[in-house]
DNA sequence: CACGATTAAGTTGTGCACAACTAAGTTGTG
DNA sequence: CACAACTTAGTTGTGCACAACTTAATCGTG
């Protein structure tokens, strides 16, 4: 599609690529969930459950399943048990939303803001793990955010 | 820890972005495994049973499950059932290696080798819904694994 | 040779991810 | 207004990931 090189023809290394890419990403993914785990050992979140709390944690107000599913890109399937356990960790409350009463809107109880106190080392720690200059972190972001808008619109696009 | 930038901190910044990244990270691992799922479907694999029928494909000989896990980053606590799985789909063989009796020998049966063929599109289309130049591709692996390298370094240094 | 340490695989339990489905509420249109 | 289409959560079932543990075989050292 792009460049010339002489060991493979593009299109094979692209495969191969293509095949390492995904194996990095996974194994980068689940390398990153292991460093989550120790840092978070102590405040006893997961890493999922961590990253919904820094959804709640950025607004002042409750909010529905929905948005923070769209945030976090899970379904209902994934985010009900998930925040059922903060809830009874008492992180968090969920209620019927009174204007419309098929939402549910997750509010951070006091216990859950106590907890933030507690987390605002995390993100240094992990900075730290990651060893990345800030000139690499954003392009890995970058690429990163191409990729799964590629590979998302791909995926719409069998169904 | 690098260069200038006037908007932000280089430090609060660089806490943003691995945030960003970790997140990014995932929502393209589980993309990735979206589209995967759609290309493995008629194959009857899932993505990880897929990267472990990979590693077979490699060897014309049987592997233990512990060269498996090597490749794959993973422990028998997921590789275990995972490889059951295959056998009871008639893909793969487990039988105990004769010189090491601790070992487990995973070995392609006949049925393996004929999906094999019907597998060698696959590539093809993760690499067209991945939308990635070669150049990026390239970019990408290379950042995947610095990161990868680092997380692991700094949780091994952990614990 | 004996026996503690190590290694390989498997098991159990917890939690995440997602497809497929259900239940209940809301909205739009005839 | 009635009712079909849609939306929001939740449930169920399957599979992956991993920690902690068990079992059985092998290795190393006295």
């Amino acid at each position: 599609m792009t460049a010339p090189h002489p060991p493979l023809p593009d299109d094979a290394e692209l495969l191969r690529l293509d095949h390492q890419i995904c194996f990095s990403l996974h194994a980068a993914a689940r390398a990153f969930g292991g460093v989550y785990r120790d840092a978070l050992k102590d405040l006893g979140l997961t890493y999922p459950q961590y990253l919904a709390m820094l959804v709640l944690w950025e607004e002042p107000d409750p909010q529905p399943v929905k948005a923070i599913g769209e945030r976090l890109r899970l379904d209902s399937g994934t985010l009900s048990p998930l925040l059922k356990r903060l809830e009874a960790a008492g992180l968090v409350a969920r209620e019927r939303s009174a204007e419309d009463e098929r939402s549910v809107v997750v509010r951070v109880t006091e216990a859950g803001e106590g907890l933030r106190e507690r987390a605002l080392p995390v993100p240094r720690s992990i900075a730290a793990a990651s060893g990345l200059s800030l000139q690499d972190a954003r392009t890995l972001r970058g690429l990163l955010e191409r990729l799964t808008e590629s590979l998302d619109a791909a995926q719409a696009g069998e169904r």
